[in-house]
DNA sequence: CTGCTCAACTTGTTGGTACAAGCTGATGCA
DNA sequence: TGCATCAGCTTGTACCAACAAGTTGAGCAG
């Protein structure tokens, strides 16, 4: 039976905070400190509980919050894991790099870059401009567009959704947007081919926690936010096409280059 | 009325879920349809209880889950309210314009824009470079740099915090930078005319969730993420300062323009 | 040795209770 | 009228119990 006066009489002083928070706080430190390293297990609920002589409810109270914060993360059967933090870092300004432009696709480029294996499932489809997409693209709501979306994976690992829109006037002018199927030299150079450069882009980011569809396709649990980048791409004429790409936000970061920067090296600071 | 029986009983169909995942997706999909707008507030707990036929703890999982989603806030006393997310949009790549240097203090132009009230605060201190200060400035770690912190306010809601460090090496042909106060010309403009030119600069972009302390500071609650900017200000020899800026990631967006974007016009799409 | 079962662990879900603490409006006294 | 108090609402914290469900490894049967 939990006392409030017991906890009182011999804990003296710094007890303002309810004893959930205190499990948690004694947790965050022993993570912070390398007492438990990423991907090692904490104790099991049952073990803080004596610890910490706090009821189970409690007890998980506090890992909750941990869980909600990304700290670790927990599997029935198994128990609660520290989560591990290396972050990917995608060169956005020179994603599609305008006055460089890669060979083939940017994203494969940039995985395989840095020894990981990517992988990628595609899908194509035909579908009305959500208001979103059609302010961006300067076209109609409801218009038709080329929808290609993919599911992007490094080393097997979920890491990214990417949906791009194609206005309808630009499909016809290339149409192997609307097939199925890979555009292996990537789309901003077949699309150069064919008479349709981008020479500029705007890119919003933002960051909200997930959707469920969102935390189904990227395998995160709760506690861990996703990273939003839309990139709307323009021609000398006008928007040409509307990216958003949904990250895992523990595993990725952005990064911009603007202006000269003589004194940086490349891939650093890591 | 909700009646768990009748859902057992012909059980073939949609129950998989758990009953307290029920209650978060029905409340969730009411919010989204509008039943509950912004600002207003939820049924009580008990009376939830009611409607779902479940008790207080079931409640209480699905209103966490909502919480840690960011979608609603609860306090005590008052109940749950349904959070609202008009964004501010900062434009990153135009915020010190390299081209077009603006007058005075680009946050406070950014923010007075756009007629809201900006408000902050300031604190100035020496302090040792850390690992990832120094590697970003060139400099050892441990060496003397200024810091320069402040802690933004828009019409007295806390937005940010941005703290900006600067090498010894600099302080010592500006000043200025080490005493406390505002630089009111602003401290790029400030730097410039003392021989200091930013020719370029390099952005980082993470999200996470909020540490205790970034939480208190920018009053938010669980199920809200920050956003983390880091620029680093290059002039032609080497890193002149480092700014790490943590937004509140519920009202925050960052965006970037790059090249050309003869069709896209101001302050569009909102 | 192989393969299966099962006990013993883990977390997940759901029910209950009790009291603390914050907020609000009604009541009643000065 | 004005102000203090308090009842009655809200959520916050903490405890208990029971069973479901996922994982693992020991141990037994073939």
């Amino acid at each position: 039976m939990y006392q409030q006066v017991e906890r009182v009489s011999h804990d003296g002083c710094m007890d303002k905070q309810p004893k959930y928070r205190q499990v948690a706080d004694a947790l965050r430190r022993e993570i912070d400190s390398g007492t438990y390293a990423p991907g090692a297990r904490l104790p099991s609920e049952s073990d803080l509980m004596k610890r910490f002589d706090a009821s189970r409810n409690t007890v998980r109270n506090g890992l909750n919050l941990l869980v909600s914060q990304g700290l670790i993360s927990s599997s029935q059967g198994l128990g609660y894991e520290v989560r591990s933090h290396e972050v990917f870092k995608l060169n956005a300004s020179r994603f599609e790099n305008l006055d460089f432009p890669q060979n083939g696709d940017a994203y494969n480029t940039d995985v395989t870059s840095v020894g990981r294996r990517p992988h990628q499932t595609f899908r194509v489809e035909m579908s009305p401009a959500s208001e979103d997409v059609a302010e961006r693209l300067k076209i109609d709501a409801g218009s038709t567009t080329v929808l290609r979306f993919c599911h992007r994976f490094v080393d097997d690992v979920p890491w990214s959704t990417q949906a791009t829109w194609y206005p309808g006037w630009l499909v016809e002018q290339s149409p192997r947007l609307s097939q199925p199927g890979d555009i292996e030299e990537g789309t901003t150079r077949y699309l150069t081919a064919h008479g349709i450069e981008q020479v500029g882009y705007f890119d919003e980011i933002a960051t909200r926690m997930p959707t469920p569809e969102e935390a189904r396709l990227l395998e995160i649990g709760a506690g861990v936010p996703v990273l939003l980048w839309t990139r709307t791409g323009y021609s000398e004429d006008r928007p040409i096409r509307c990216t958003v790409t949904t990250f895992r936000g523990d595993l990725n970061q952005m990064t911009y280059e603007i202006g000269s920067l003589s004194g940086r090296e490349e891939n650093e600071p890591q």
